[in-house]
DNA sequence: GGTAGACCTGGACGC
DNA sequence: GCGTCCAGGTCTACC
């Protein structure tokens, strides 16, 4: 089955994919040298299904070789909608990069929409296990989560949907630090599905939350393991941009924009992207850097 | 509010 | 092959 979406102009699907590493972490699957990629999905009647997605004429292409009835559809067109974040407008963003040297890809790459996952919960557990770890850690322990408690299409297919909330509080905390070899992060994951499953917290509310950025930050910083720079990339990835996630690359490259290569704090980041304002993250995001490593 | 140390793993390096 | 060191954010205890 296969049919289209529109997109909010302009768009590049390409732009979107490519926004952050998130297209290389399980459920998330392609095959090099594609413009394809594939997403393994959990819907709510649990059927698990593989959805292809693709550039189309005014927007994205969506494919799923099972059939669908009519609410099936309904709720994988809406996954998609918040993934791709079709209906996002970035005509302010795109004006302010118009008069930014440092932008310039900003406008030849339709720029500005962040890759998601279709539950806040799966992009909550992600960005926990980018922490403290390198990049290829994080790919190993979301492939361990995704293979080992994920359900699957059928019996004879290799790709797994990432795990409900519900499906990894039934884990416990040890299994998911010997088995998914999660380390210390195990009990916060554990902490996180045991609230989202029993009802207690609510994540995905924080999708469409009327609260001032502020009160969202606090509201993130409450989920154990998640820090300063967590909470400000799960705010890039609910559109809000007035925070800047500082990591140690992030010092690094803005130590070399600005300060010579010497050692510098989150404070100098900061400073540096304060004029940009609400943007500021998405500035950050985009910046086109002197240093290359 | 600021700071130090622990947490865990994989990779790099030296022997 | 083995041992040691280091990088990577967050939490907790302490000042």
């Amino acid at each position: 089955m296969k049919w289209c979406l529109t997109a909010r102009q302009p768009f590049s699907f390409k732009s979107v994919i490519r926004s952050h590493g998130w297209i290389d972490l399980a459920p998330f699957h392609y095959e090099n040298n594609s413009e394809k990629i594939w997403y393994t999905a959990s819907l709510e009647s649990e059927k698990v299904v593989d959805i292809g997605l693709e550039e189309a004429p005014g927007g994205v292409g969506v494919e799923v070789s099972n059939p669908l009835n009519k609410t099936e559809k309904a709720e994988i067109s809406t996954k998609v909608d918040w993934m791709l974040g079709l209906d996002r407008d970035f005509s302010t963003f795109h004006d302010l990069a118009r008069a930014e040297p440092k932008l310039k890809r900003v406008l030849e790459m339709s720029a500005g929409r962040i890759l998601r996952c279709p539950m806040f919960f799966e992009d909550i557990v992600k960005t926990i296990l980018t922490t403290n770890t390198q990049w290829g850690g994080t790919k190993r322990m979301v492939a361990n989560l995704v293979n080992l408690y994920g359900r699957v299409i059928s019996e004879e297919d290799q790709y797994h949907a990432f795990p409900s909330p519900k499906q990894l509080a039934a884990v416990g905390s040890d299994d998911l630090r010997s088995d998914a070899k999660l380390g210390y992060r195990a009990p916060y994951i554990s902490e996180l599905s045991h609230l989202v499953a029993s009802g207690e917290l609510d994540v995905e509310k924080y999708k469409k939350s009327n609260l001032r950025t502020s009160d969202l930050r606090k509201k993130l910083r409450e989920i154990k393991g998640v820090g300063g720079y967590a909470a400000a990339n799960l705010l890039m990835i609910l559109g809000r941009y007035d925070d800047i996630p500082v990591d140690s690359w992030a010092l690094k490259m803005v130590s070399h924009e600005w300060f010579n290569g010497e050692p510098i704090g989150p404070s100098e980041v900061e400073a540096k992207f304060k004029t940009w304002g609400e943007w500021k993250g998405l500035v950050f995001w985009f910046w086109n850097w002197s240093f290359k490593e």
